[in-house]
Formats: C-alpha cells, sequence, structure tokens
DNA sequence: CACACATCCGGAAACGTTTACGGTCCCGGG
DNA sequence: CCCGGGACCGTAAACGTTTCCGGATGTGTG
C-alpha cells in the first residue's frame, strides 16, 4: 500500500493526499478528513525510505552503545530506566529512538562515521564518553546534533550532561573525614574513563584541602567490576597501615569488596567503612546495606531528550548555548560507611 | 558526497560505480579497484535511504524490546551478553543491528505494524513472549522473516529459541524430592509470560508423577522481582505447614526471599532449601551462594542470529523447517538447596 | 572476411515520497 | 462586466540508489 494506490482509491492526486497526511495547507478541510480517515482504514503508513531521501531526515534518534567501554552502562540493570525517560522525552516530540550496538572491536569513530553517511539517525546521544573521544571532535565537525552523557577532557562547546562525581566524591569524603578516617582507600576504573579521572582528582583534592598526605598506593585503577573489586580490596588491605575506609566506584565492586573483606575476618560497617559512589540492584542484596549514591535515571534520560530536541528545533535559527549540566546524585545513607571500632592504634595493629 | 559526484570525478556513468562498488559484473577488474579506491579516499558509502528504497532491503535487523513486559531482560544485567552475541553472528552476514523500544504504552502489535509499514529492517528477534502473542500471528501473516526468543501458547511453524524451563524444573524438583521435601513452594510470574506458564505446567506434572499432592496455595503468582519474592515468601511461609523448600522463577526474587526468611529467624540453605531458576548477578552478592541455574547468553545470542540469517537466506527458495529449540540451562550447585534441619515433623511444629 | 559473442560501459527507468509551481474554479469589489 | 485573488488541486521534478537494456568495442571462429 503506496500513496498512489491509496490516491488511486480516493480518486486523488499523491501530492493532495501527501499534503492532507502532512497538514500542510492548500487542502479543503473536507477532502483531508477523507484522506485521513482512508489512510487508517488501507493501515496507510508513509515509506521512511522515501520519505528520508525526500526530506533529508529520519524522525529517529540514535542512542550509541559501546558493548566494551560503556562500564557505566555495560551491566546496569538501571540502564532501562534510563531509556525510558529518553524515549518518552523523544516521543513527546515525534521522534523514535533506536539502540546501536558498536560492533565489538570496531571503534567508536568509524562506527559514527558509518551511520553518518548512511544517515542513519538525525541526532545522537553518546554514552561511555572516554577522558579523549573522538567522537564528539567528528560530531561537531559535521555539526551533527548530539549530546553527551559524560563530559570528556576537552569539554569544549557542546551539550553534555554528567553525573556530579565531583559532588559525590567531595560528600564521601566529608563523611569519612568528619568521622576520623585518615587512610581511604579509592577503588576506580583506568582514567581513559572521564569520570574516572574526576573522581580521581577530586579525592586528591579533597584530601589536600583537608591537609592530609596522598598516598599514591592507596589509589587503584581496574576493571573496577566484582571481582577486581575483590582482587583491589585485597591488595589494599595488605598495605601497612590498611585503609580504614574504602570508596568504591564500580558499581559491582562492593560485593567483591565484601567478600575480600570477610576473607580477611574483616566486617564492612564495623572493621571498616565502605562507600559505593553509585547505586546498583546488585548491591542492594548485601548486607549490612550498601551506602552508596543514587539518582532518577528516568529524570536524566528524560533531560537528555528534551536537551537534543532543543538543539534539533535550534538546528537553522540562531545559535543557543548548549546545555552542560552535572546531575546531582542523592546519598543514601546505609550501614556500610560506619566503622564503629575504629581507633587512633587499631591500623597499625592490624 | 553522493555517487554522482563520485562517478564525475572518476569520469564514469553512476551505473557502473554502483556495479564496482556492489561487486556486480560488467565492471573491468582495473576500473573497479579504481572506483573502490576513490571511494575509500573520499569516503563514500552509499546513502540508506536511496539505497533501501531501491532494492527494498535495508540490510538490518530489529530488536524488539517491551519496557513493560519483557520481566525476563527487563533488568537483567546478562542482557548485554545476549546482544553481544546477536551481534556478532549477524556481522559475519553484513547485517547490522537495531535495537527497537516499543513506546510505553503502546502494545507490541500496533509497534510491529508501525515499523512494518516504514520497512525499518529486513527481520525481527522477538523476545518477551507472552503465552498469547499477537506479534507471531501478525508477523506470519505478513511473512517476515523472524525468530522468537520464547515459545507461545500457539506454538505452530514458526522458529523459536527458548529457554529449556522444562528440564530446570524436573531437575530442580528432582533435587528437592530426593532430599525428602515434599512441600515445595513456586514463585513465579503471571502465566500470561509463557515461561511461567511451562513452570508452574511442570511444577505439577513432577509432583503429580511423585504421587504428591498439589496444594494451589503452594503457588503464588507475582512480579516475581525482589520485593514480590520478599512478600510472596512470607505469604507462603505462613501456610500450615509451611513449605521445605523454595523454587523462585525472577532473577531477583531470591534476594527479596532471603531478607523475608531471615525474618522469620529461618536461614536459607540450612532451614529451608532455596533454588533459583535463573542465575543473576544479584544473586552473586547472596550468602550463601545461590543454588540456581546458569546459560551462556552469548551462544544464544548467536544462535539466535545464525537462524535468522538461515531463514533470511531461504526466504524466496524452498521453504526449511523452522528451528525450534529449548535451550539448555546448566545447574549451578551451591549452598542454598540445603535443608540439612529437614526432619520429618519439622514443618508440623514450626 | 563475416559473423557470433563476450566484455565493458552509459543511459534511463524505476523505488515512494515531498514540494514548488501552475492551473482551475469561484467569489466579491471596482 | 471584468479582474484580482484566494482556495483547492494536479503535475512534475527532485532525493540517491540499483538494475535492465542497448550500444560500442574487441576477440575468436567458421
Amino acid at each position: 500500500m503506496d500513496i498512489r494506490t491509496l490516491a488511486g482509491r480516493l480518486g486523488l492526486s499523491i501530492g493532495t493526499v501527501s499534503r492532507a497526511l502532512n497538514d500542510r495547507k492548500d487542502v479543503s478541510p473536507a477532502t483531508r478528513q477523507r484522506v485521513l480517515e482512508a489512510a487508517a482504514q488501507f493501515g496507510y503508513i508513509a515509506n521512511q525510505f522515501g520519505r528520508s531521501l525526500r526530506i533529508g531526515r529520519t524522525g529517529t534518534i540514535g542512542f550509541m552503545l559501546t558493548l566494551e567501554h560503556d562500564s557505566a552502562l555495560h551491566g546496569d540493570p538501571f540502564f532501562m530506566a534510563l531509556l525510558e525517560g529518553v524515549q518518552a522525552g523523544l516521543f513527546a516530540h515525534g521522534l523514535d529512538l533506536v539502540i546501536l550496538l558498536a560492533r565489538k572491536g570496531e571503534d567508536g569513530d568509524t562506527f559514527l562515521r558509518r551511520h553518518i553517511a548512511r544517515g542513519t539517525v538525525d541526532g545522537w546521544l553518546l554514552s561511555g564518553t572516554q577522558h579523549e573521544d573522538a567522537r564528539i571532535a567528528l560530531l561537531i565537525e559535521r555539526d551533527i546534533p548530539f549530546v553527551a552523557l559524560g563530559r570528556t577532557a576537552s569539554a569544549t562547546d557542546y551539550a553534555w550532561i554528567d553525573l556530579d562525581f565531583e559532588g559525590v566524591v567531595a560528600r564521601a569524603l566529608a563523611l569519612l573525614l568528619a568521622d576520623g578516617h585518615r587512610r581511604i582507600g579509592l577503588i576506580a576504573p583506568p582514567v581513559t574513563i572521564n569520570n574516572s579521572h574526576v573522581v580521581v582528582a577530586e579525592y586528591r583534592a579533597a584530601l589536600v584541602s583537608a591537609g592530609l598526605p596522598i598516598d599514591e598506593a592507596l589509589i587503584h585503577h581496574g576493571d573496577s567490576d566484582e571481582q577486581d573489586g575483590e582482587l583491589a580490596t585485597r591488595a589494599l588491605m595488605a598495605l601497612i597501615p590498611p585503609p580504614t575506609a574504602l570508596l568504591l566506584m564500580g558499581e559491582t565492586a562492593p560485593v567483591g569488596a565484601y567478600r575480600a573483606l570477610r576473607g580477611l575476618g574483616c566486617e564492612p560497617g564495623r572493621d571498616i567503612a565502605v562507600i559505593g559512589l553509585r547505586d546498583n540492584p546488585t548491591c542492594r542484596a548485601l548486607s549490612p546495606d550498601l551506602t552508596c549514591f543514587t539518582l532518577d535515571l528516568n529524570a536524566l534520560g528524560l533531560a537528555l531528550a528534551e536537551e537534543l530536541v532543543a538543539i534539533l528545533a535550534d538546528r537553522d535559527s540562531g545559535t543557543r548555548a548548549p546545555l552542560q549540566r552535572r546531575w546531582p546524585m542523592e546519598l543514601r545513607l546505609r550501614d556500610s560507611h560506619r566503622a564503629a571500632r575504629l581507633e587512633g592504634d587499631r591500623a597499625g595493629r592490624l
């Protein structure tokens, strides 16, 4: 069922039918009504390719998903909540969402190049931003609308929303320092992940401003998954003196950390303080409950969509300032950040 | 950069350039070489819309994701492993993968109808199959290639791969019955999810063939998430006599079950046997370790892709028998299925 | 030498849509 | 009565690609 046969059945020209369906003028209200009814009856929906070929747009937004680097999303059950928000925000403006998977091994740059040349989508949502991210430079150069979930090192003039890890680390360290902790271990992904970079920088800054020395040995970089959480915890606890508190950036890392600590006869929330920087359902199974930071991912998805829609609307008119926003996270105080047995000399004895 | 300017730069006609790029005959090896080099140099990639409009295919496969019903995937961190397998399998045959999200509230039927009319993809992968699924009837009627991840009630002549819940339940019940359990609770999603239907049927069959009575009160239907796992466990344990073993279908339900049991002073793996039907990282944080069933999702994704590719290849030629396969799951024996204190009269005393 | 035939290439017609343009009708004001 | 102009509609040209068809050239065979 194409527009030609639909027009034929109605005794109209295809031009009129097209105008009627697209709410253009030069169509009488009566015929417009007639066309819409016939379209609904025959289940006619304009072919995407003919349409896109003509008007140069697709009406869809691409969410680029990289299976490898996206440690923040890979395996994150909350991911769906984010997508739900994005979806809702786009739909409200008549846009569709497709999720594109970068082929394993293919780097993001060539992936984007391929889809740009093919014209797959009208705009992009980028996640898993690296510290140095070629994709952003490419999109800026080609003048393609996009919003990045996460900053890069060269955070110039483009739209991004990023989790406020500065605030998170500051808040967590304030909590621990107030409790008297002086040696605080940090387990985070490699600094190629920009957020990890931010976390480490803020960690250093907070310690310095508290007048404390920085022991590089207390900073561990790894995959920051469950297994690495376990290994890293063991390594940090082998230091002399060992840390009295742990900050874990990886979402599932606390699970491994708990296991490692218990293997050393060290009970989280009693003998050592543990704070997770990101909430995760996996960690809800831990006891004692993990003190961590949480956020409304649905709202975040909505905000991403809104900004992209605004950029698309502003495409040809004047240039508006791109949104650059740190998304607040909320501290969920539970039990694991306590360390009742913390004494000044305990660390030395262990 | 379109094919016309590329042809102009080469001093060739667009027809010849197209043939060269698509490996058609009627092109001399020398010019083919020249065209390929020029295309690579100028970064020319054929526009998707012009191409699809002409040949009627897109070269992409759609993975339909419903945010609501997909309880098997929603919140499943292993989901990415499945997609990775699908992606790899499709790429090996030059196909791309896009993930489409059904709009919230939109039912799968109209969602598919929309995308079929628009011609978004060449074939479909369906997940979250319902007991009665209109999508499958629609795709069969329109003769559109697809593979379903999961059966439906009217499992006729189409390709599907489904988790072998028959085998899983049989194995789990054999284990429990051999240990002397007679009252076994079952917590599962509503039977509109086909797999839940299968599980309950197999549960009944296994008990009957063991000569045991079936207490309908022992079968609980709910969301089967963490919260429902807790509620359902509490409800089941309030029965007189309470069950001595629990079978949990929801992936995160065991987390809630553990919590409920401990609230009743009942230790999993000692006072009561707990078996999860599906592995989940969330459950890896549980102690004692959850006895559950696991599978290679990456391989499953690959198999889905392979079957769909085979269907596409066979599209115009003769009809091959569609693959209908129950995907085996492996029992991971841990600690939670034990119930050392199980005695004949314990249940009565509790 | 003539002819069949293979090889290689250009021209042009589709694929389904949107939109600029021009044409027809009708109505009201000069 | 005539004409300007609005309302409505049809025609046709694009958008970028693939593919059928025919033409030109060369090559081998009777």
